[in-house]
DNA sequence: TAAAAAATTTAGACGAGTCTAAAAAATTAT
DNA sequence: ATAATTTTTTAGACTCGTCTAAATTTTTTA
């Protein structure tokens, strides 16, 4: 049984460690948690004593199998929490992920499983990101951030990255952009990366490249 | 801003003070909070600290009107998801406590107006308790324990008493009893205090004092 | 109404999670 | 390859909520 914190901390872990596929530093941890580097190595401590992470003294920590296991647990109830929001409850997609942070953490496996059975088992949240299955399996096709298209093809959004702050997503809102929203390479600029594009052959708009890193679309 | 435990407390003392009509002592918490008397002490001079409750030693505490306000929004929160887990997601009413614990202190008052809308703005939870509305009111009408019922009367179930444990709600399941059954009292036992009952015109059984105290029904 | 019993509070300690400041190790730059 | 810098850990302290044991107050009983 995992304390509220141990949780969040685990489930950053496996996000710095792109699902465990690479090492955490302290200070990473530190930064994604907003905390002080001495209180990460204090929990990297505690988590590596219950296995689900091995820490070696200045090198950093990896996510064991069963910490990958418990962070797909912990992921898949934010999403299905988010769809519910969206879905039954009719917040926005730029509302949700705060009181999401919260439910994430309610301990009833019926409760899960419900709710996915309410929502009919959804494959993705309301930002595109696949929704882990009762096994921890994630099936997603390949997502590729807009800014790497070449001009004049054209694409679907499969998915967006949702930082802490929620104003990409209102601003994306606002341009016009949603999940499955077919957008046309117009024009790269070379000196920004920023680029120009047309959403629903209706709408042209110039994104910046920082934006187009974070729209994910059909390759 | 009330930490859980907070909370907790605050709810466990309006409970026990029935809804603020009376003080309630030190011990009594203890027990309700299953903890010690020496941590209530020190928790009610927080609680006291923060206006929500006043406190004398030695004598108890009693709660303010913005503790009232508190607890009850709390309360509140813990019906509807109660509700919610039965009509929504097919719940048992004797499945749903343990789960609204946890959920009653999540934090998002969008969230719970748009729960209170997803179920139709229920007056009741599924052990007949009333909710208490946006604004901490609570509209009953009057509910009497099935056992001051007179023999040969005919009454109608409005609510059940549910403490810790789920099996008297099992129980009350196992034998017929839901909310709205009609009840025919048939004979009331002067040894023990048993009743015999007719549910809905098709069953007959006994039920205990002790049962018949925490089954309440229309006057 | 004084002694015994019960209830309550105080004092001091502990674990969880956090912090600051100082020490230690690793990295980088000269 | 040694010095300077950065990263990380250790040490010690603090808050929250809890506990035990001892002291105090209230209540009961004789």
């Amino acid at each position: 049984m995992l304390s509220l914190t141990e949780e969040n901390y685990l489930k950053a872990i496996y996000h710095l460690s792109d699902g465990g596929t690479k090492s955490v530093l302290t200070n990473e941890v530190a930064d994604a948690m907003s905390t002080k580097p001495a209180s990460v190595t204090d929990m990297v401590k505690k988590l590596s004593a219950k296995k689900l992470i091995t820490y070696e003294k200045y090198y950093g920590v990896t996510i064991t199998k069963q910490g990958k296991t418990d962070a797909l647990t912990i992921i898949r109830k934010h999403r299905l929490w988010e769809t519910f929001l969206v879905q039954k409850l009719n917040f926005h997609w730029d509302q949700v992920h705060e009181v999401a942070e919260q439910l994430e953490h309610i301990q009833s496996p019926l409760l899960i499983e419900k709710l996915d059975e309410l929502l009919n088992f959804p494959i993705a949240d309301p930002h595109g990101h696949p929704i882990p299955d009762k096994n921890g399996k994630i099936h997603t096709g390949q997502q590729v951030p807009l800014g790497d298209i070449a001009a004049k093809k054209t694409v679907t959004v499969l998915a967006v990255n949702v930082k802490e702050s929620s104003s990409f997503l209102q601003y994306l809102s606002k341009i016009g952009v949603y999940i499955g929203a077919k957008l046309s390479i117009l024009d790269k600029a070379e000196f920004d990366g920023s680029i120009e594009i047309m959403i629903d052959g209706k709408k042209k708009v110039f994104v910046s490249k920082e934006a187009s890193q974070n729209i994910l679309v059909t390759p």
